[in-house]
DNA sequence: ATCATATTGTAGCCAAGACTACATTTTGAC
DNA sequence: GTCAAAATGTAGTCTTGGCTACAATATGAT
C-alpha cells in the first residue's frame, strides 16, 4: 500500500494483445475503505445525530476494534476526529470526501439502473465500483444520464 | 481476508436513510488480485509463448518479490502451477478463472465505451470496475449492449 | 448510590500484499 | 567452458485490515 517507486509504470507494454495499465487500481485500494467509511460516519450523523463506533462497526460487518482501529487511521489521514467514549465527526477534509463518495455513489447506481440492473443489485454492486470510476467516466456518466432523460 | 465470522450481516440495518450492505466487497477484495494475476499470466501465455515472474512483476508494477509471493498463493489457491527458473502455469480451473475474467472485462469494457468514456479511460476504470461487477450485472450489461446494437 | 449491561478502548495475533537486500541459478557472450 | 548479467528465489520487515480476549468507562435501572 506503500508505493514507494511507482516508476515502474513508465515504460508501458506497449506490445501484448491486451496490455492492461493496472498500479493505480493497486494504490486506490487503501483509499476505498476510508470512503466507506467516511460516507457511513456521514450518513450516522445525519440519520442518527451521531456516530458510534459499534453502529460503525454493525453496519460494515466487522468487529468494533477493527472499526476503533480503522477510525484511527482515518484520524491520522485529517479526515475525522474522536475523543474518547464521545463518537466520531468529520473534518472538514471528511465532510468534502463524504460529498464527493455519495455524489459518486448516487451516479453509479443511477447508471446501472438506467442500464437494467435491479436495484437490488444496482445498490450492491455500486458499493465495489464506485471506488475506481475515474472523473472522465464519472463525467461521461452524468452526461449519459442527463442526454437519456 | 479470512472471514471466519460472516453472520454479521444477518440482521441488516432496516433502518437508515441509505444503508447500504458492505462485506461482500470486503471478501471480494483478496480475489481481485487472483483474477489480476490469472488473467495477464493468460495473456503471456497466449502472446509471449510463457509467463514469467520478472514479466509478471514488471506489468503488474510490483517487484519481482512480490510477483513470486503471490504466485505461491495463486499455486496454494490451484489457479496456477510453477516449477524454480520453469515459468508460471495455469492449472484447468486458473484457465476457466481466466476465461470468466476475460470476457468479464470486454464487457465492462464495451459498456463503458457505450456509455460515452474514452477508450483510454474505459480500458483504465474497467480494471478496478470489472472485480466488483456481479453476474446479474454482467447480463444486465450484455442485454443493454445487445438492444443498443 | 450501586451494579449490571452496553459501549468503548487496548493488546496481541494473523494473513495478505508490498518492499529491500541478499543468495542462487540460468543464460548468453565470448 | 567460463563468467558476467539476468532471472529467480529467499529472508526479513512493514502496514493494512481483520480477529479474539480482556480491561476500562458510561449508562440505565433500581
Amino acid at each position: 500500500m506503500h508505493p514507494v517507486g511507482k516508476g515502474l509504470m513508465a515504460r508501458l507494454p506497449a506490445e501484448g494483445t491486451q496490455a492492461r495499465r493496472f498500479g493505480k487500481t493497486r494504490s486506490a485500494q487503501s483509499t476505498a475503505l476510508h470512503e466507506d467509511y467516511v460516507e457511513l460516519i456521514a450518513d450516522l450523523l445525519e440519520g442518527e445525530g451521531e456516530a458510534r463506533p459499534t453502529d460503525i462497526a454493525r453496519r460494515l460487518g466487522v468487529s468494533h476494534a477493527t472499526a476503533i482501529k480503522t477510525i484511527a487511521r482515518l484520524k491520522r489521514a485529517g479526515l475525522a476526529t474522536a475523543r474518547p467514549y464521545r463518537g466520531v465527526f468529520l473534518t472538514e477534509k471528511g465532510r468534502a470526501l463524504a460529498e464527493r463518495v455519495r455524489l459518486r455513489h448516487r451516479l453509479v447506481v443511477d447508471v446501472l439502473r438506467a442500464l437494467g440492473v435491479a436495484s437490488e443489485a444496482a445498490e450492491a454492486d455500486a458499493e465495489g465500483i464506485e471506488h475506481y470510476v475515474s472523473e472522465h467516466t464519472l463525467k461521461a456518466f452524468a452526461q449519459f444520464l442527463k442526454s437519456r432523460a
